[in-house]
RNA sequence: GGAGAGGUGGCCGAGUGGUUUAAGGCGAUGGUCUUGAAAACCAUUGUACGGUCCUCCGUACCGCAGGUUCGAAUCCUGUCCUCUCCGCCA
C-alpha cells in the first residue's frame, strides 16, 4: 500500500510515478481516493467532535444517576434543566448541571420519571445520529482501502523507465557456454527418456502442468533443495519451515490479493489459500509487530511448494516443466531499515547469481525497467540461466525490493535505536533458487550424446557421491 | 470430533452496567540521592486514526464480530484462539 499522505500532499506526482508501470486504470484511482480521503476526514472530525459530546453527557449522566447525596428533587431539576440545555446544544453546560459542578436555581418540585424520560431521549437521539454518522465513515473508509489496495508500488528513480519486458536490459552473461558436437535436446525429450520426468502420469493425476519426478529426477530435485538452503545458512538466513496453506489476510499482506487472487488456489471450506510462494508466509511473519532496529536486518530463507493457478498464462509455455502448477522453491527474505534496503537488494541478487555460478550454468542478470515491474517492487532484477536445448533464457530468480509497500499492507515496523517512534520496515524477496527450472537447466547444459547427464559437482556429496545420471536411471 | 475452563496494557493480574476515564504489581525509561552501584523515592510508560502540527486535544481499541442500553471490559449471541480431559491419529 502506499502512504496516503504521500497520495494527498503530492497527488501529481504520485500519477506520474503510477503512469510509468504497466496498469491501466491505477492512475485514475488517485483522484477517487484523494476525493474519499477528504470526505472521510471530514467525516471523522464532525462525528468524533460529537461523539466527544456525547461521551461527556453520558459519563455526567453516570455521576446524577449514582450521586447519593444529593435529593431525588434536586436529580430531577437538574434532569430537566439538562434536557433543556442540549436541545439547545448547550452540552456543555449540560454537562456541567449533570455532574453537579454548575449550580442551579431552585424551581418547583418536578416528577422525576418524566424528567428522565426526557433527557434519555435526547441522549438516545444524539446516539442514533452518530451511530449513522460512524456507519458513514465505515463506509467510507471500507472504499478508501479497496480502492488504495488496488494501487501499486512506485518505481525507485534509478529504474529504468519503458513500456515492455522487452526494453530489460540484460548484463553481460556469466559462464561458459557449452559447445556441444551433437545437436542438444530439449528437457522434455531427456526427462521421459532418462525415465526421471513423467509427463503422461501427472497427467494422469492431476491434470495438465503437472508431472512426476522419478528416481533420479526426484534425487536431484532434493539435492538442489538441501543445496540452495545450505547456500542460503552461509549467507546467515535462517532457514524457516512455515505452513504451506495461509489464512486470507497474508495474501492482501504480501499484495497478490486483491490484484492476482485468480492466480492462486484456495480450500473449499475455509478463507484459505495455498502458497504461490514463501514470500507469502515469510513477508508475514512479523505482521503486527515493532520489532527493535537492533535486530535488523532479519534474513529468513525457507524452502516450499509454491501452488499457481496459471490462469492468465494459459496456452503459454505448455510444453516441459517450466510452467507448471506445483513447483519447489527456496525463498530469501529480508526485513531492513529504508537506509539499507538498496544495498540489502544487491547483495540478496548476487547471492543468487552467486548460486548459478557453482552450479556452473551460464546466466545473466536483467535490470527490470518500470512497465515491467510487477505490482508490489520498487526495483527488480531477474536472473536467467541459459537453457541449450529449448534455446531460451529461463528466469530461475527474480529479487526486489518492495520498501514499504507489503509494510504498510501487514503492518511491518520497527523502533528506531533511541526511539520509541516506529517506522515502516523494508522488504525483499528474491529466488535461491527454483527447482524445475534449474532442473530444465541441469539437464540441459550437463546432458552428454547418449542422453545421459552429468551431476554438477556441488551436487554431488547430496547424492552419494554420483557424478551421472545414466540412460538407464536410478 | 466431544466435554469443561479461559482470553484484560511489554508481562502478571484486579475489575457490582455509570458516580476515577482499567486498580495494583513487575519490567522498561528518565530523574532525585550516591565516588559508583544497589536500595529507596518521584515521574513517564501502548497502537491506529483525526484536528493542530511547537505541543496538546479528540476518537477508537479489554481476542474478533454483532446485539441489548442514554451508557458495556462488565449483560446476550456468534466466531476464532489457548489450556485440561476424552476420542481418533502420522
Amino acid at each position: 500500500m502506499l502512504d496516503i499522505a504521500l497520495i494527498r500532499q503530492k497527488p501529481d506526482w504520485v500519477k506520474e510515478q503510477i503512469a510509468k508501470l504497466n496498469d491501466e486504470g491505477a492512475v485514475a484511482r488517485i483522484d477517487i481516493i484523494v476525493n474519499l480521503d477528504k470526505e472521510r476526514r471530514e467525516a471523522r472530525t464532525r462525528i468524533e467532535t460529537a461523539q466527544a459530546a456525547r461521551n461527556k453527557l453520558n459519563r455526567a449522566m453516570g455521576k446524577l444517576r449514582g450521586n447519593r447525596a444529593m435529593a431525588d428533587e434536586e436529580k430531577a431539576a437538574r434532569a430537566q434543566a439538562a434536557c433543556r440545555a442540549i436541545g439547545e446544544t448547550d452540552y456543555e453546560g449540560a454537562s456541567g448541571i449533570m455532574d453537579g459542578s454548575t449550580a442551579i436555581s431552585a424551581g418547583e418540585a418536578i416528577d422525576p420519571k418524566p424528567a428522565f424520560d426526557g433527557l434519555i431521549r435526547e441522549l438516545r437521539q444524539m446516539g442514533d445520529e452518530i451511530g449513522k454518522g460512524f456507519g458513514l465513515i465505515e463506509s467510507l473508509e471500507a472504499d478508501m482501502r479497496s480502492q488504495m489496495l488496488w494501487l501499486p508500488n512506485l518505481p525507485h528513480e534509478s529504474v529504468p523507465v519503458a513500456d515492455s519486458e522487452n526494453a530489460n536490459a540484460p548484463r553481460q552473461p556469466v559462464g561458459a557456454f557449452r559447445e556441444f558436437d551433437f545437436e542438444p535436446k530439449p528437457h522434455w525429450e531427456l526427462g521421459p527418456a532418462l525415465g526421471i520426468i513423467d509427463f503422461e502420469r501427472g497427467v494422469k493425476l492431476s491434470g495438465s502442468r503437472y508431472y512426476v519426478l522419478a528416481g533420479w529426477g526426484a534425487r536431484l530435485q532434493r539435492a538442489l533443495i538441501s543445496f540452495f538452503l545450505d547456500c542460503a545458512r552461509a549467507n546467515g538466513y535462517t532457514e524457516l519451515y512455515t505452513p504451506y496453506i495461509v489464512h486470507s489476510d497474508m495474501l492482501y499482506g504480501s499484495a497478490q490479493f486483491p490484484k492476482f487472487q485468480d492466480t492462486v488456489y484456495g480450500l473449499a471450506d475455509e478463507d484459505k489459500y495455498l502458497l504461490p510462494t514463501a514470500e507469502v508466509a515469510i513477508a508475514n511473519l512479523h505482521r503486527d509487530e515493532i520489532l527493535e532496529e537492533i535486530e535488523l536486518p532479519l534474513n529468513y530463507a525457507a524452502h516450499t511448494p509454491c501452488f499457481r493457478s496459471e490462469k492468465a498464462s494459459a496456452g503459454r509455455d505448455v510444453r516441459g516443466i517450466k510452467r507448471v502448477h506445483q513447483f519447489e522453491k527456496v525463498e530469501m527474505f529480508k526485513f531492513t531499515t529504508p537506509e539499507t534496503s538498496y544495498a540489502e537488494l544487491e547483495t540478496m541478487t548476487e547471492q543468487a547469481e552467486a548460486i548459478c555460478a557453482e552450479l556452473d550454468i551460464p546466466y545473466r542478470r536483467l535490470e527490470i525497467v518500470t512497465g515491467d515491474l510487477g505490482f508490489s517492487a520498487s526495483k527488480k532484477y531477474d536472473i536467467e540461466m541459459w537453457s541449450p536445448g529449448c534455446e531460451e533464457w529461463l528466469e530461475v530468480s527474480s529479487c526486489s525490493n518492495c520498501e514499504t509497500f507489503q509494510a504498510r499492507r501487514a503492518m511491518l515496523r520497527y523502533y528506531p535505536a533511541g526511539t520509541r517512534k516506529s517506522r515502516y520496515l523494508h522488504t525483499l524477496n528474491g529466488s535461491g533458487l527454483a527447482t524445475p527450472r534449474v532442473m530444465i537447466a541441469i539437464m540441459e547444459n550437463y546432458q552428454r550424446a547418449d542422453g545421459s547427464i552429468v551431476i554438477p559437482e556441488v551436487l554431488r556429496h547430496y547424492l552419494g557421491g554420483a557424478d551421472v545420471i545414466e540412460a538407464a536411471g536410478g
